[in-house]
DNA sequence: TTGAAAGCGCTAACAG
DNA sequence: CTGTTAGCGCTTTCAA
């Protein structure tokens, strides 16, 4: 089932039934007859135009790849998703990948997304390596990296304002009294983990106190690495009225924890957290977080691709696209004040 | 940069570049020191083959679709993941599709996958319409179908066993003495809202008690469904004492709006849904729930669509699998019951 | 042990 | 207005 047993069916050429099919009547002025000879013959048969040949033949496949650490997270999921309607609206379609938080895996899934010809790629990188994507712009293909960001690489990125975020966080803990944090880290050389623990550091020295590592415990982004962090930190400083969780995954481990422990929250440790999940405010204890924009993140990230995309089909000059300094969009992040923080149990 | 740069860089030809690449160097018996060669050369460029010339070559894109109405919802993310891990371990990738709960939609990104020549496809379908889908059987495409699946067609499905689940789930509310119980439904098309409707009713009707339409509202596996159909039910039925949510968005969503209408749960009105979500456990109520087993469905799905695809791949009589009655998969539930269901308050 | 050549399904000059 | 032809990059007979 081809295009030619559709122009055979229309009684004419292979030419001419491209043409008719692909919206080039006009163009090619082919007698309105013909020309509904075709569409007629090709919608009886059911005829779909192989992508596959096209792809070959206009050198341009209509796919952009996504890769992302984990699509069962919803964050990723929700990225996923906004890049998938961005594109599509523009007839493209998403070839999906997923890491699985390892950078062994993103680079594999990265090469054979290259072997498929995508013309554009969005990655959630598991953020501590970037040599083999800013190796990519190198050969022109369009990427744009989303929340796990790297700075000073080539690459255009699109992530929350973290240190601003973090900072207006960290800020409350210390407004109320909080002397003693500890940190639930996520990954911690990614610039996320980074930038809030910078931002919780520069608060927290402008009342003399310093988070040194010890008061720093967590591996990743999850449930399971709160409990255990906390579980650490609490045992080695008893005296910590506050965490400092870099997401809420990772704090809802903490209350796990804690509640295992006996503690309560707030009333023997406040708690605040990133990012939010849909049922927040029915909790036992509402957490106070700074939640990210996550549609604003996917947006603006199918933004940037969409315009590498067409400015390349433009070809405008390259090098031009080349020449601009990548773009580092930070997304304003939103403050949820709820109830997971007091005044520390010692200074009422 | 095509095979030919490389067979030119190896000084061999194209047709030997190929073999020696393909790992066909034994079959040919192609020399060691040329299939090295090539080899180098290849690395050295950094080459990879298109696959798209390939694809048209080989007649395989190596590529499955998947759609689902909203990949952002956990459920269809993990659905996706599942699907996209199991896949790539057998060399495909996934081109994902978003029908946004709309089979127009849906009906299109098929179309459109189809045109991109995936060699097989599996959908979380919209729910209320099964044509499109079963015609694409007919033409030699894997299909499988998965949560919302059509009974009595010829498309292999895979959901939760959502009547067994049902009826557990409602002799809790019955055993409680609730007899007065309205439904907060989801899409009322689908097959999984059906099944949960029959196992209420047949749960219900073993005590005498019908539920007629009046005691159902709601539209969607939303909150926002949920939010509204509660307002609606409890202003025309205010004897009733259970709510029975098809899913948990909808049961939040009923929360909320029992809350801003002074009611409490499970003091004034008992509370019983579908799915889960990870922190239930630090909910204010803590919602008695029958949890489905998504990861099973997602690998049960895969392992559906790897089986289709290979046993195409073997050649072996296409009309055998044909000829094979669609599986229908149903997957075992779990319940868990939690702090939301107690006696009614006449009732004591 | 290797190469030449045909062709997968489609599009776009180039000729009529 | 329409058809002929030459590929896109790759694999695979067939021939040497």
């Amino acid at each position: 089932m081809t295009l030619r047993t559709v122009a055979e069916a229309a009684g004419v050429s292979v030419s001419t039934a491209s043409r008719a099919l692909n919206g080039q009547a006009r163009k090619y002025r082919i007698s309105t007859s013909t020309e509904n000879a075709v569409r007629q013959a090709a919608e009886e048969l059911g005829f779909q135009a192989s992508q596959v040949a096209r792809s070959l033949r206009l050198k341009r496949s209509g796919l952009v790849g996504v890769v992302v650490p984990d699509v069962s997270n919803p964050f990723f999921a929700s990225i996923a998703r906004e890049v998938s309607l961005g594109v599509e609206a523009h007839g493209y379609s998403v070839l999906l990948g997923d890491s699985r938080e390892e950078t062994a895996i993103e680079e594999r899934l990265v090469r054979q997304l290259r072997a498929r010809q995508v013309e554009a790629l969005l990655v959630c990188p598991v953020g501590i390596e970037s040599k083999h994507l800013t190796a990519l712009v190198r050969t022109g293909l369009p990427v744009v990296v989303a929340d796990r960001i790297f700075e000073n690489t080539a690459l255009p990125g699109v992530t929350s304002d973290n240190l601003a975020a973090a900072r207006e966080v960290a800020q409350i803990l210390i407004d109320h009294g909080h002397r003693n944090i500890g940190v639930l880290s996520g990954v911690p050389d990614s610039l996320p983990a980074q930038r809030r623990l910078q931002g919780l550091r520069e608060v927290a020295s402008t009342v003399g106190i310093q988070i040194d590592a010890s008061l720093i415990a967590g591996d990743a982004f999850t449930e399971q690495s709160g409990y255990q962090a906390t579980k650490e930190l609490l045992a080695r400083h008893p005296e910590i009225t506050a965490l400092f969780a870099m997401c809420t995954p990772s704090a809802i481990g903490g209350m796990q924890a804690m509640s295992e422990m006996g503690l309560q929250v707030p009333r023997d440790v406040s708690l605040v957290a990133f990012d939010d999940h849909p049922f927040a405010d029915l909790m036992k204890t509402p957490l106070t977080v700074s939640t990210q924009d996550i549609t604003q993140i996917g947006k603006l990230a199918t933004e940037v691709l969409i315009a590498r995309l067409t400015e390349d089909s433009c070809k405008q000059a390259k090098h031009v696209a080349a020449a601009v300094s990548p773009i580092l969009r930070r997304v304003p992040t939103c403050l949820r004040e709820r109830a997971s923080v007091a005044r520390p149990r010692g200074g009422c």
